[in-house]
DNA sequence: TCATGTGAAGACATTCACAGCA
DNA sequence: TGCTGTGAATGTCTTCACATGA
């Protein structure tokens, strides 16, 4: 278990989702190639990542669905809970909440922030609105770890500002431009634009 | 001008961005140091970048904003306008609409798709939405190339299926699982659920 | 026989470091 | 002097191919 991969933690995530997936459709035990095709991989890609977290100990003919998921989120969640904000509450916001409240037991949604008073105060999704000025306050009590920026691209860096400050260690960043962050802080870009201007130049040169 | 990575495309995609920012702002010239830092990049990777899709011939003391601005487009755009179709109008659907339409040129929303009676023959931020049955002829019909999937898990690969089937080839799909396509198709993935916890995973082991 | 686990090779991407130019 | 353009070195990820075990 000694270096894993950026790419390997992203294909390990979705290991976990496939396999829970067949976990409810009672599925017992499943092997290397079948995964690499649920997961659009290749079965030594799906042996090596497994090999990397450490996984070991199972009889030969396949893996053991139940172990398996065991061991993925032994390595996944290490160290509990995650405590989210979501910063921005339009559409994408929403729509996030949406996606992860009540689907990943280890993530929870702690608070929402927006600057529209018609938002703040409320509750959304079962989770309270706080305007973005407390934000740095409310990180604190609540003990966030992550958030999640949504808000549009000329308010971004001074969001992420306050974040970092408050000491968040990790930003998921949706608006379409590069946050400057110190080297402790970890942020993956999901820029919308840049995923549509990709597909279409492969969709074109192909 | 020859093999052009997919980080590269990435990163050129953000450098025009950059550029085009920089632009209104009056900027003409720019340095390869400069445009690293904005873009959270290195010289080198820059200067690389540039040299791969045939860029050349300005002076040395940095490149000219507007040639270079020319030179990505016509490596990026080649061949000229997508026209992209939007399936699944709920939150996540509208939010990439309204982020997409208008402000890139050579990329117009065609289509929207929805099975909501509600939403089936209404404009939505100035665009049509269509039943979800019409998909395979209204794609035809308008010349889409590009689809972008925001439907539920459960609904996305039937979606996928239709698109395939009606010569789309390239989808950028936000449902969390891994669609089975034709190996001439272009996916590019975008699972809200493992941004999240691969964000989750490196704010905690850092 | 058929799948895993893994050393070793190969492919790919990044970074160094310096020649060449204005 | 201070930048670009780029060969070469380095580092990282993927894939092969086979020994091993049930």
């Amino acid at each position: 278990m000694e270096h894993v991969s950026e790419k390997s933690i992203e294909r390990i995530t979705l290991y976990r989702r496939i396999l829970l997936r067949l976990q409810k459709a009672g599925r017992e035990s499943i092997y290397s190639h079948e995964l690499a095709r649920l997961s659009g991989s290749l079965p030594a890609k799906v042996r090596r990542d497994l090999m990397s977290i450490g996984y070991s100990g199972t009889p030969v003919h396949g893996y053991k669905v139940g172990v398996l998921l065991e061991s993925i989120s032994e390595f996944i969640d290490r160290g509990g809970k995650t405590n989210v904000a979501i910063v921005g509450i339009g559409n994408l916001g929403r729509s996030i909440a949406g996606y992860i409240q009540g689907r990943r037991s280890k993530m929870d949604i702690s608070a929402l922030f927006d600057k529209d008073p018609i938002l703040v105060d409320r509750v959304i999704i079962g989770i309270r609105c706080y305007h973005i000025d407390e934000l740095a306050k409310v990180v604190k009590e609540k003990d966030i770890q992550l958030a999640i920026i949504t808000v549009p691209e000329g308010e971004a860096q001074a969001v992420a500002d306050v974040l970092v400050s408050a000491g968040i260690k990790g930003i998921l960043n949706y608006a379409p431009l590069k946050l400057q962050t110190p080297p402790d802080v970890y942020i993956e870009d999901r820029d919308m634009i840049m995923a549509v201007e990709k597909v279409a130049y492969y969709s074109r040169n192909k």
